[in-house]
DNA sequence: TATAGTTGTCTAGATCAATAGACATTTTAG
DNA sequence: CTAAAATGTCTATTGATCTAGACAACTATA
């Protein structure tokens, strides 16, 4: 008999969004890979110790998102399943890591900006607080579903055309190419995963209570000075990271 | 004037939730740093659109989780706020990386068993599904504060030991070289955040509705040949992880 | 010692979430 | 063609969540 699995009542989150979790995640882990569908509402009840019209509530978040679709008579069957696996290694770039498993690869300048050097940014980049810096606003999209949202900041002098250029050639690569640096390197990565705020919502087009993975990396050239602090966030159920030592 | 920060109706997640997740992100940001309390009451409320009563729910959340502390007629002070950074690299070792930042680690062995490999855990240490392999679970925590729960995998025939060690050493590079194994190194990661499970929530102590980082990792020794597949869940909420390339 | 500012408590009503049961509609298997 | 199995729709009820307002209790400060 199927093991019960058990939901948190009481909690602020409601039974029907905590078993849509649950199925979403057991969907990208290939539970259900055997038959292609979703086991049956009543099983489903049955196994979380819940209502019918309980999963119902669930199966329906997870259609509105694409990810199932209900067939009356039939069952519901699963139509989407994998995370992309985004690889983060010294030479991290973004469409070479996902070239494979995405056929087509979108990036959007969403806006870009001049503002001065602060904080953390400014001490990541080794620079004066004040320092002028380019920032971009991007979302990279993979088959046409949104994957992350990055804010970018570069040293204004010395990459003044970047936002010019990442509209133009739609990659940092490239653009960096474009002002004469040919090579860089992933000087480092941290990583924390929190609930979506609800621009990121909105950009990334996930559901509320959704989670991101939030890298904030430093880029630098092949002499080891800083030349771009980057703050991306991933769409969590979307995407998974491979770290390359 | 405040700027109205927006929080999403009819989610599934709770407003007092949702405005607790946002708090919370806030602190560790040290957006409050200024006073070392979390604004009043009615401020919130207006900030988030929403009832003062809805905001006490929130705070008194943060207060059970030991995040804030409230007192009449003064104010919500912040108790506490940094996130632990664990450090992955090619020489990834639990203890070592957190050193500084706590200073007091445990480990507790919460059982072990022996399984049969199978699957993608068979695939990544290169064995035949059905080799006998020791699984270990495990909390770790810092300062008294749970941090992560492990469950990791080694190969039976070669660390037929290693419960029985990690149980008298509390922990696995020490339980390695009391196999004889002096020097390992990381061979992959990969990282997804969702949501945690019921499990995880009791042995993490977190909230319902609080988000894990897992890491599932290999561990190979010097020539090459894996020896540990480890699931590492983080409670999201204290800790980071950097990565160095 | 007032007084303003803050958290604590209570009541009441509106809306959302979850349960329960009944039955309709559609597909598949026999 | 029939029956079983699955999703779709409806009604009713209960408990959680959110709003609203009023006032009490406590702290700091002028």
């Amino acid at each position: 008999m199927a093991v019960r699995k058990t939901v948190e009542r009481q909690t602020g989150v409601a039974l029907w969004r905590q078993i849509a979790d649950r199925i979403r995640l057991a969907i990208s882990n290939g539970d259900y890979d055997a038959t292609g569908m979703v086991p049956p509402e009543t099983a489903l009840a049955q196994e979380f110790g819940v209502n019918r019209h309980t999963v119902r509530s669930a199966l329906a978040a997870l259609a509105d998102e694409g990810l199932v679709r209900a067939v009356q008579g039939r069952g519901t069957m699963i139509e989407r399943k994998e995370r992309v696996t985004y690889p983060i290694s010294r030479r991290t770039r973004f469409s070479q890591g996902l070239g494979r498993q995405v056929k087509e690869i979108g990036s959007r300048l969403l806006g870009h900006d001049q503002v001065p050097a602060h904080g953390e940014i400014a001490a990541a980049l080794g620079l004066s607080p004040g320092t002028p810096l380019v920032e971009l606003n991007t979302v990279n999209s993979g088959d046409g579903r949104p994957l992350s949202v990055a804010t970018s900041y570069f040293p204004a002098d010395r990459f003044p055309k970047m936002a010019e250029e990442y509209g133009r050639l739609g990659s940092v690569t490239k653009a960096f190419a474009a002002q004469g640096l040919n090579d860089y390197v992933r000087a480092s990565t941290e990583i924390v995963a929190r609930h979506a705020d609800a621009e990121e919502l909105a950009l990334l087009q996930l559901s509320p209570g959704a989670i991101v993975l939030e890298a904030r990396s430093v880029n630098a050239d092949l002499d080891g000075r800083p030349i771009e602090y980057a703050r991306t966030r991933f769409a969590a159920d979307r995407m998974k990271l491979r770290i390359e030592t």
